[in-house]
DNA sequence: TAGCGGGTTGACCCGTAGTCCACCTCGAAT
DNA sequence: ATTCGAGGTGGACTACGGGTCAACCCGCTA
């Protein structure tokens, strides 16, 4: 059931959630953003908690397309450009007035525990960037697709949370450098 | 004003705090640990954020100090075995049964605005941690020791991240490679 | 015309942060 | 000896947020 008003709710809650946290979020905000009533709202989820899955799935689907049409513009064609796109593509996301961190591992970090299902959808975000990058890897040829995507994905990681934490605009450069490293190390002299 | 009550909710809150997540935990459940009123609680803390603050500054402190022995006691007297023994710190860290992922990465994301208290915090120990790492570096006669330390810090953000969402174990070993080749890459192949 | 999906208002329960008041106890200062 | 303050108790209270419930309205379609 994807009605106007659930989608609405959808969206205005990312918003929320991703700017002040999850916890920090009142219902009654998104309800005044979207101009909907409590009881109207819970005909649509079931509870906050379910609005905020519903959000990081459709979050999460659209990561994985941005990322993937990201590398894509900015890598050319050949796949060892695509792997140094990727921190071109992360350059893009850090810099944007409205970063404040990734927003799938500031979700693990409000439900720390690792069974949680908004933990779980973290987990499984990662992995699908990470399972994207490995495919890149595996293209360019490197000696170990797996490894070089996990190294990418660490720097990756790294540099969000720098970003976000100390707010340093320099670990753009510090990330790159080591992501040259690690793509050179992995890929030989080939292509 | 260090009363021995004063001190104990702040090790009990650290307890809370780091495992739950700061809106996650009652000030109820830490004085029924503590075994306190609630009046009394206000007798020594101005607000629940106030006891988290007083908590983070305690961990600030014993965190800086923490990983400085552990390098000494892990790392031998060279600087360059202290900034491999860098990630062997990380390594105890993230092993533990009790690992979280950083505390000070945890309460950034739980109050993502850079201009709030507890998001400061977390910045100055970062700060801190990336000084320590710096003095070594250049101890190691590093050709850029700032750039070096924050390369690493980059590595240990993200190998606490990536431990912490994902619980990936071999995450450690990827983050020791990169380590190896940061360093050897910046501290060419004196001493 | 009956039913259903989506909407409204308003009262209500519960848990939690924080306040306030009256009171107790013990050790040090006058 | 008394007084005063620090640290403690209990209990009642406000305010707010998540969530529930009852009663009702509108418009579409079978």
């Amino acid at each position: 059931m994807k009605t106007p008003t659930r989608q609405r709710l959808v969206e205005a809650s990312i918003r929320r959630f991703y700017r002040d946290g999850f916890r920090n979020v009142g219902i009654d905000q998104i309800l005044a953003d979207v101009g909907i009533s409590k009881t109207a709202f819970y005909k649509h989820f079931e509870s906050k908690e379910d609005l905020m899955l519903a959000a990081l799935e459709v979050q999460n689907d659209w990561l994985q397309e941005t990322f993937r049409s990201m590398i894509r513009d900015h890598g050319g064609p050949t796949p060892k450009g695509q792997l140094y796109a990727v921190m071109d593509v992360v350059e893009q996301l850090i810099e944007s007035d409205e970063f404040h961190g990734c927003i799938f591992v500031n979700v693990a970090m409000e439900f720390p525990l690792p069974h949680e299902p908004a933990h779980l959808l973290a987990a499984k975000n990662k992995q699908a960037i990470e399972d994207i990058i490995g495919s890149i890897a595996r293209q360019a040829g490197a000696d170990d697709a797996e490894m070089l995507a996990q190294e990418l994905c660490l720097i990756v990681e790294g540099t969000y949370i720098t970003r976000h934490v100390t707010g340093n605009k320099r670990i753009i450069d510090i990330a790159r450098r080591m992501a040259g490293l690690m793509i050179e190390s992995r890929c030989g002299v080939g292509d």
